[in-house]
DNA sequence: CTTGAAACCGTACCATAGTACGGGACTTAT
DNA sequence: ATAAGTCCCGTACTATGGTACGGTTTCAAG
């Protein structure tokens, strides 16, 4: 197989697979004529890494991963727990935004007089010195 | 009030207000012989970016808000449920990894013989051609 | 034998939200 | 009056996971 080849069984680009090599993550193979050849076992290197990746592991977790004696589960837990519990905190702030939006978005659908109380909570204080500062965006915001 | 001073009222770093500023987000306010000097608006409107950001909008999303008309429900309660949509979606992402894994911890633990279940899962293919590829690291991986 | 596809290489760039650095100007306190 | 502390500015760098560009070489078909 030539990395366009593997590119296309593992679903990634060409550029991928170069740049999951400069990062280590896989092994640079054996050269036939400058052209690099792999086998089947980069195919499934490639797919662990992107399985991992899928089950919320970063590059660099997956390489801790690929690395690891099959024989080290406690390891490999500890590795899934810590996930786990990012994961679960992740989820926590997810919620809090999520319910504080909620309730504003109810509040501002009973359309009560006054200010939208999404734009009290977030938006314009109603003062003067805070314009759009429409002149002063350098880039395009 | 000074740069300085703004930044610790609104528990952000100087660079931050700059930022901000290069960005648009925050006006460029009058000067000072040289120093620029900020007034309570301004730190509303800061404490308005940083209240965004905490419920998951983006800096551009905090623009948006920002130049809202206030009396424009609709578009603010738009924005409101665009994010809350896109907080579900993560959500439930988030969940289907720690579903996975959490399952794969439980298999892992219950240690019956063989390969750990979470490193056949995500790790070493077993194979040969793929070994860690510790020379190839260019980076610290 | 020539053309086009695909490989190679190094480098730069994308988004996001800042942080850090270096040098000059200016204020404030001792 | 000198030193410390802020302020100014522009630029570069951080992390993450790639994507894109430009130029060279080699391979396979026609």
């Amino acid at each position: 197989m030539k990395i366009g080849d593997l590119a296309k069984a593992g679903g990634v680009s060409v550029e991928t697979i170069r740049f999951y090599q400069r990062r280590g993550l896989l092994p640079e193979p054996p050269r036939a004529t400058g052209a690099r050849r792999y086998g089947h076992a980069d195919l499934e290197r490639l797919r662990s890494i992107r399985a991992a990746q899928t089950a919320g592991f970063t590059l660099e977790e997956a390489a801790v991963l690929l690395a690891l004696n099959p024989e080290n589960r406690s390891a490999a837990r500890a590795l899934a727990e810590t996930r786990i519990a990012a994961i679960d905190e992740r989820i926590a702030t997810l919620r809090a935004m999520r319910a504080a939006l909620h309730n504003l978005a109810q509040d501002c659908a009973r359309d009560e007089p006054g200010p939208c109380p999404i734009i009290t909570a977030f938006g314009s204080p109603v003062q003067e010195s805070a314009k759009p500062a429409t002149k002063a965006r350098a880039r395009s915001v």
